[in-house]
DNA sequence: TGCTTGACCACTC
DNA sequence: CGAGTGGCCAAGC
């Protein structure tokens, strides 16, 4: 057995609904490392997942979009999401999605299903 | 090997 | 509540 957080939280990630938010510690969690949030954010940075990643669908635990560099232009990530219908505001700490309505919110099945598909593929 | 860094997070006052 | 603090863990030098 054999464990592959990368490629796991590209799984995770490619699954995110259209129109949701997901943050790094929910992607950490649903690959099987609820610590790992900061290598969430770090894999995202260095595009490390490889292509077709929603990486503008992840933001932090408060909602905060990071903004980071990783995007063409500053508010690339803001623009993106309210072209899925995600509302974005704006306060002192940056742009904000409202997680409560437009977060990604996952069940335990959701959970254990990820967890079959890496067994499954041994990753 | 050891030390620093980072698109993070939870807990405590 | 808000700021401060400490924990976390892989990458990269």
């Amino acid at each position: 057995m054999s464990f592959d957080f990368y490629k796991r939280a590209a799984i995770v990630c490619r699954a995110i609904p259209y129109g949701k938010a997901a943050t790094y510690g929910q992607i950490a969690l649903l690959c099987g490392r609820p610590k790992n949030a900061r290598q969430v954010g770090y894999a995202l940075n260095r595009n490390r997942l490889g292509d077709a990643i929603p990486a503008h669908r992840v933001v932090n635990a408060r909602g905060i979009l990071s903004g980071a560099a990783a995007f063409e232009t500053a508010d690339m990530q803001k623009i993106l999401l309210e072209n899925e219908g995600v509302k974005v505001r704006f306060t002192p700490d940056g742009w904000q999605v409202d997680l409560k309505k437009d977060g990604w919110h996952n069940t335990m099945e959701d959970a254990l299903r990820f967890l079959e598909i890496f067994q499954a593929q041994d990753i």
